[in-house]
DNA sequence: ATGAAAGCGCTAACAA
DNA sequence: TTGTTAGCGCTTTCAT
């Protein structure tokens, strides 16, 4: 068993050359000669040679990896955006690192520390829902670890940011109901903590306002989760009113599924009776019965935004260049399917 | 602006003692005066000083990185390994590192040469489906870095391996369908390279002879992608012969899914007319209708478990001490729904 | 074209 | 208890 990897002063020595002469060899420096070099190759190859990154990053200071913290990697939309990030950082020859907080901020707060401590060149972050104080992030931008935020922002933060257009896609989702003669619109949304449920609600209620639509304030159904469980419970008790809407739209997927099992097991006809609209486009979408209409977020798209940015932001902190923080707001598209349109 | 980090040279200077001191207070080692000690924290605290890991890492020879190469994370099984494998690195003071495949060989090995580069402590992978020959996870064998490899192995490769028993999950869920009284049941399957899909059809096989069944040739359906449109079009075959089965058993849910609904569309009923069984659990099974049973793999177990594997070879590399591969079957457990129980 | 020397930031061995 | 020295493996001056 080979006790240690290979070394320069390995190939160095067994050549009889200095350490310095196999560096540039390696390295394709101009100035070495043909046939040192040469010579150079062919031993490293002959004994595996691979080279030492530990002392080339503390040289740099520089370790070509981008840690990634995300709420959860078992969710559709994340687990796109991280593939997104992952793909793209490939091309560009960095490594991903990978931390989910499991939306607890004392989680993040180990994931940044942990982070840190591997020494990543930028960090991609899409905050906990549980994350208010965002002081472990503007303590890494203070150590010159550029920060670019996605989906779950936070308007404290100075730093480049990457959302996707909830309002604007809120708004087609609504417009849509209402252009299939749907006139009480429901919605089924959450707490208003998160930005983005916020965002959805409000696209939801200017559509109502600009095609002048009554709004029904008990056709507004807030629940905690936005889970599939408080869908359908949240859809019972719209149900269960003298008057009941004709269209549901819902702040997310599982929402919008809860939803359609409350509807079906009413005995109700989908989308004649109420028409159902989800948000998110998760991949069980399409398989329910009936196949829901929902609002696609550009995930993949913003994962590798979102590489794009850190790696530019890495390359001028490190030319100590300044940075301009910009907010990318990227479009929605409206997915239709039966839940909306019918078969 | 700072133009460097902080280093310890920075603390020692300002208050006029060694850098080997302030290391020794900063790592609260027993040899260090209680005053100086305080000091130097104190200091350290004001200057927001941050150890340079990469000077660490090259005295230690470890980056307490692994690195985890799947081919997608965009499927419900490998994030929820990923999903394990972050959780358990937390616990245990490491990082992950995360590449996807894509299902091509040499994605995959360009994966593994990053990590090389990334001085990855340990790595766990599981194959894309196009990989055959593995000199390349060898080759990191061989320079120390041991590998674990998960759910898609490869029986050339001298390594700690973890798999979940798919002949048992497959022979139970076979059983389980005989339980119900079926006894005509059909299999799609896929093409036979993947281990895992053989294992699932060979449990098959061996539950209808245990159970002194009849074995219909025509009921074997073999499809490329076990995926939703193959089980669909699989499906109408099998409904569109002479005799049809009682139920079906598929090798995957996006299969069992489509079969689901080529049954619907014929007007015929589930379970009372045709069962339906599926593979893995996917989170959509229990959103179609009706739910769908299925096999769940301990998905996020192995991906805890390959944690605690490789940080143990890990360790057991570093002190040069042998190590005894072996593989780990993890059990797979029935979730029963509509499609084969009923309401 | 090549070698000698210095240094990236930190820690461990040895002295004092 | 503290400082001095050396070294992790590599690259980059600066000489030659």
């Amino acid at each position: 068993m080979s006790k240690h990897n290979i070394r320069l002063k390995d190939i160095a020595e067994e050549l009889g050359i200095s350490i310095p002469s196999v560096s540039r060899a390696l390295n394709n420096k101009p100035d070495i000669g043909k046939e040192t070099k040469k010579k150079v190759f062919e031993l490293a190859e002959k004994l595996h040679y691979q080279r030492n990154q530990f002392a080339i990053n503390l040289k740099n200071q520089k370790s070509f990896i981008i840690g990634v913290i995300i709420p959860q990697i078992v969710h559709h939309f994340f687990s796109n955006v991280i593939s997104g990030i992952i793909n793209e950082a490939e091309k560009l020859s960095y490594s991903v690192m990978l931390y989910q907080s499991n939306e607890s901020y004392e989680s993040e707060l180990k994931g940044v520390d942990t982070f840190q401590r591997s020494m990543i060149d930028g960090l991609i972050i899409s905050l906990s829902d549980n994350t208010i104080n965002v002081d472990h992030l503007k303590n890494l931008q203070e150590h010159n670890v550029p920060v670019v935020m996605i989906d779950k922002v936070n308007p404290e933060m100075e730093s480049a940011k990457i959302i996707c257009d909830d309002y604007k896609g809120a708004y087609y989702a609504t417009e849509h109901l209402i252009s299939l003669g749907k006139k009480k619109i429901a919605h089924i949304t959450g707490l208003a903590d998160p930005y983005t449920i916020k965002e959805r609600y409000k696209g939801f209620e200017s559509a109502l306002r600009d095609y002048k639509l009554t709004f029904y304030p008990n056709f507004m159904k807030k629940c905690n989760l936005v889970s599939r469980e408080d869908g359908y419970t949240s859809t019972l008790t719209l149900l269960s009113e003298n008057e009941i809407p004709d269209a549901i739209f819902c702040a997310t997927d599982p929402t919008a599924i809860g939803a359609i099992q409350a509807i079906k097991e009413k005995g109700l006809r989908i989308p004649e009776d109420i028409a159902v609209m989800g948000f998110s486009d998760w991949k069980m979408a399409s398989v329910v019965d009936p196949p829901l209409s929902s609002v696609a977020q550009p995930d993949y798209e913003m994962g590798k935004k979102a590489v794009e940015l850190i790696i530019n932001e890495i390359q001028l902190t490190r030319e100590n260049k300044p940075i301009k923080y910009e907010t990318y707001i990227m479009e929605t598209s409206l997915i239709l399917r039966e839940s909306t349109l019918g078969k």
